[in-house]
DNA sequence: GGAGTTCATCGTAGCGCTATGATACGAAAA
DNA sequence: TTTTCGTATCATAGCGCTACGATGAACTCC
């Protein structure tokens, strides 16, 4: 078949015409070009007063909402923000999610939103669906990630920040806390509480990495004056739970006789240990004082008042937003300024 | 100037070429055409397995990531399902967002997270935007909101799913309980204690409606039996917090002499009750029966144990996700199926 | 008065993909 | 052998928008 019988029998195949309000449809009624009520959108201040306001009343008009799938490929950049955390059930990530959704949203840019449930593989899974959006920018929860998922983030050239953690070779930037740090000052403010028998009780530890981490650098700490043998570190299995720290508890006075302080990986765990303190008629901190981690909603009000350490993850997603805000402005922070130490807080209370 | 010379003097623009992997570049380096590289991706079993080996191993040499943004510009509906909650920070929300990006995950959908914050302005704006992706879904909390973003809604023809409330008429389809079934649930569970000088402890009832509706559920059932004078109905104007709790529970005290039962809007202020009663050595439930509502994490294991109702979020997520999935199947449910109730169950404690 | 300089506006080529209908090629049926 | 049918593959027209460069008109400056 040549091309001349080819083209005749080319007929213009319709396709599903959508009756979406399109920018021209808007261009048209307002007058002017699409190009116009682009600019207009974009930089509103670039338009005239008297186009803008014409384009103004046409897309209020007509209900005109603008295809942001269709900017996203004319641009070559969705305005989306991926965030990958391990859960969202989790208070601390929640507020870091929530703190950052809100700032991010005041310029403009979406959230999508993937839990990895602290698998490296699902995390693995979640990057390469994201970069499919050709995202403003990427979220990752702490350092520990796969090779491949570093790969294809720095082949993608998208913006990367992991946050909740520093203290390693970042993708790209990160913004959070050490978390050994975080132990050490727990060790060290028990020691300062003349407690010499301790444990630090922790959940999940195998795969949140985090926890961990806070839980060596416990451990060290205390080392360094009490000697190893009185430290335990008990690890649950599951989640972070208020009756892990029962069980928790339980297999901690077990291990360590005289037990005399506890530290927690998570209030959570730390407000199940008080409770089952409270059961066997145990005086906290008489007997045992206990530090949590988190400074979640109760830990003010329950009995006794727990002392905590504040990760701030409030201001972790304030500081993530602010980098990626910058980074997309045009220019990336160099440097020094492309890790941020958020720092983390003790906050003495009455359980120790 | 004439149409001759203007052509002459087109240039072809370079645009910033993104060295992007593209579908092309698969095709190529296949030997297949791009339309069978995308077919392959969507309908593997429609491509020969000698094509699709080709394929698949060359998306692997490449490193090829789709975009999806192209994708959904093309296929005029992208696989993403907006959802907007109040606040993310809300356990409940936390669990049905987790529970729901899971499911639609597993279809390879992905998540769009917005909060409203419990303001119907600041929802519509979401919903404007959500709606600018012309996503496959949208999912909004609760049956309450601006006429405007009905209208947006509905005008999109974008399958609508309102979750934690039915009860009235859905924009397109609902799915949750009744509140004021639930807050009916807590005054019989209380009256057949035996108590009768009562109150509901609340948070935010301005904005949270179906927390008012709770109350008032409660408050209709009490008077029923016991008369209204002896229920208060008490709100606290900040979030449902524990420290809420303390306070709320002591101006029901002033407000009500004997006070012998409560219901509280949210496990957390259930909490903060019975934290303020431990402190003030008020016996509970001798003295005073706590009713809580959500079923969190720690109210199996707190002191004592609290009596509460739970909505299951989990459930209303996975109900959300077939709703949606069958939806982008094709047929929409149509009738009765587009209202589904997920109950909620009173979970009898120690502390009634 | 002519040459520059702004400034607002416009025309249109892609962005990378999917959907549509066409087509090539065997196998089965006539 | 011819016709019909099915299957795998292909070519290409958009999807709705943004970015690029062009175009005039209005000003400014020698």
């Amino acid at each position: 078949m040549d091309a001349g019988s080819r083209l005749q029998n080319r007929t213009p195949r319709k396709r599903r015409k959508m009756q979406r309000v399109t920018m021209m449809d808007v261009a048209k009624l307002a007058q002017v070009s699409p190009s116009t009520v682009s600019l207009y959108l974009r930089k509103p201040a670039a338009v005239s007063p008297a186009a803008g306001q014409e384009i103004a009343r046409a897309i209020s008009t007509l209900g005109y909402v603008p295809n942001l799938v269709a900017g996203g490929l004319a641009a070559a950049s969705s305005k989306v923000v991926s965030i990958i955390v391990p859960s969202i059930r989790n208070a601390f990530f929640a507020e870091t999610v929530s703190t950052l959704q809100s700032e991010l949203a005041a310029e403009g840019l979406q959230v999508i939103l993937g839990h990895s449930e602290y698998g490296e593989d699902q995390e693995e899974a979640l990057v390469r669906t994201a970069l499919a959006w050709a995202p403003a920018a990427v979220v990752l929860t702490g350092l520990s990630h796969s090779p491949e998922t570093r790969k294809l983030l720095r082949a993608s050239g998208v913006p990367v920040v992991e946050m909740w953690e520093i203290g390693g070779e970042p993708i790209d930037m990160a913004v959070g806390f050490s978390h050994p740090q975080v132990g050490a000052s727990a060790a060290r403010h028990l020691l300062s509480k003349g407690r010499r028998r301790v444990a630090f009780l922790g959940a999940r530890m195998q795969e949140d990495h985090r926890a961990a981490k806070r839980a060596s650098g416990f451990a060290e700490e205390i080392g360094r004056t009490a000697g190893t043998a009185s430290c335990a570190i008990i690890n649950h299995p599951g989640a972070a739970t208020v009756e892990a720290g029962s069980l928790l508890l339980n297999r901690a006075m077990q291990q360590v006789p005289n037990l005399d302080g506890i530290a927690c990986s998570n209030d959570l765990v730390a407000l199940g240990a008080l409770f089952e303190c409270q059961r066997q008629g145990i005086a906290v901190p008489d007997k045992i004082a206990v530090v949590g981690f988190g400074d979640l909603d109760f830990s003010a009000s329950c009995i006794p008042s727990l002392t905590t350490i504040r990760p701030s993850g409030d201001l972790i997603g304030k500081e993530v937003a602010r980098l990626i805000l910058t980074g997309i402005d045009g220019g990336r922070p160099a440097g020094a300024s492309r890790v941020i130490d958020t720092g983390h807080v003790l906050i003495e209370r009455r359980s120790t």
